[in-house]
DNA sequence: AGGGTGACCTGTCGGC
DNA sequence: TGCCGACAGGTCACCC
């Protein structure tokens, strides 16, 4: 489900509400990726400072060690006041003072994971080599030309790898290469500086629109108040095989690229 | 070290 | 109605 704009929307959505509270309870529910790596327990009493992400991890900054939540495929988190019985699904809750934080992940390739710092040795595992930001300015068009340069494999798998740029997912990659005119076939390193400035761009463009409009909800992504984005709805390739292109009218095209759906208009994206 | 593959897990949908 | 395969927004350990 979450790429960057949809880990950030959810962010945006409760990381006011819940600055400044009191961690009440811990509940944790069946395994998810990786196991906690803290007795639950020990958290009661702390304070929620702030919540901050990394590419596709939220950060929970507490008084003492720091929570890091990423919702896998099909995570999805809540914030509220009051909330039912956890459901078959719900495998993580954070009682606190100011509500009820809760992740809801079916398939549980999702994971909260407890370390003291972002220098320990897990928070290093899981972060360390991780990308840079594509909204912040320390993604330089140049450097990311470079880096393209070094690289064999399709550019589609490039920036699925996330270690050049991190947070675009399957469905961005697939929209910021259209916007592009890039196919997703095209070895990385065989892009021009022109082409690659373009991409910088369309990546920064697209993931900044898909913000905006709440993310995307193709199945059941709602924000941590349970709102839906609507970006899917002006998706250009995105689960649209078979559909007319919506600047040339050509068919959209689906193909398989590491076991990873890919969609490309054959006439926009030429080389 | 880059690149390719299978693995993790549950639900949904289409075809027969 | 039931069964079966394909597919779904991520990414890691493992091999070469």
């Amino acid at each position: 489900m979450p790429e960057l704009p949809e880990v950030e929307v959810t962010r945006l959505s409760f990381a006011p509400a819940i600055a400044g509270a009191n961690i009440l309870n811990v509940q944790v529910g069946k395994p998810l990726r990786w196991p906690l790596s803290c007795d639950p327990n020990s958290l009661n009493g702390r304070q929620v400072l702030r919540v901050r992400r990394r590419g596709k991890y939220l950060l929970l900054d507490l008084s003492q060690g720091i929570l890091l939540i990423h919702l896998g495929m099909s995570g999805s988190l809540t914030f509220a006041s009051h909330a039912p019985e956890p459901g078959k699904h719900d495998h993580f809750d954070l009682l606190t003072s100011q509500g009820l934080l809760r992740l809801h992940d079916p398939r549980r390739f999702g994971a909260v994971v407890y370390v003291e710092s972002e220098s320990d040795t897990l928070a290093i595992k899981l972060l360390g080599r991780l990308g840079v930001e594509p909204l912040a300015d320390s993604f330089d068009p140049l450097v990311f030309a470079l880096g393209l340069k070094k690289r064999q494999s399709p550019i589609k798998q490039v920036l699925l790898a996330g270690d050049l740029v991190v947070g675009v997912g399957n469905i961005y990659a697939s929209e910021a290469l259209f916007l592009a005119g890039i196919r997703p076939t095209t070895r990385a390193a065989r892009i021009s500086k022109p082409r690659a400035f373009k991409l910088h761009q369309a990546i920064r463009t697209v993931l900044a629109s898909a913000v905006e409009k709440g993310g995307s909800s193709l199945r059941d992504f709602s924000n941590a108040q349970g709102q839906n984005g609507y970006f899917q709805l002006e998706a250009n390739v995105y689960d649209r095989a078979g559909l007319p292109c919506r600047v040339c009218a050509s068919t959209i095209k689906r193909l398989v690229q590491g076991q990873r759906s890919t969609f490309f208009c054959p006439t926009c994206q030429t080389a």
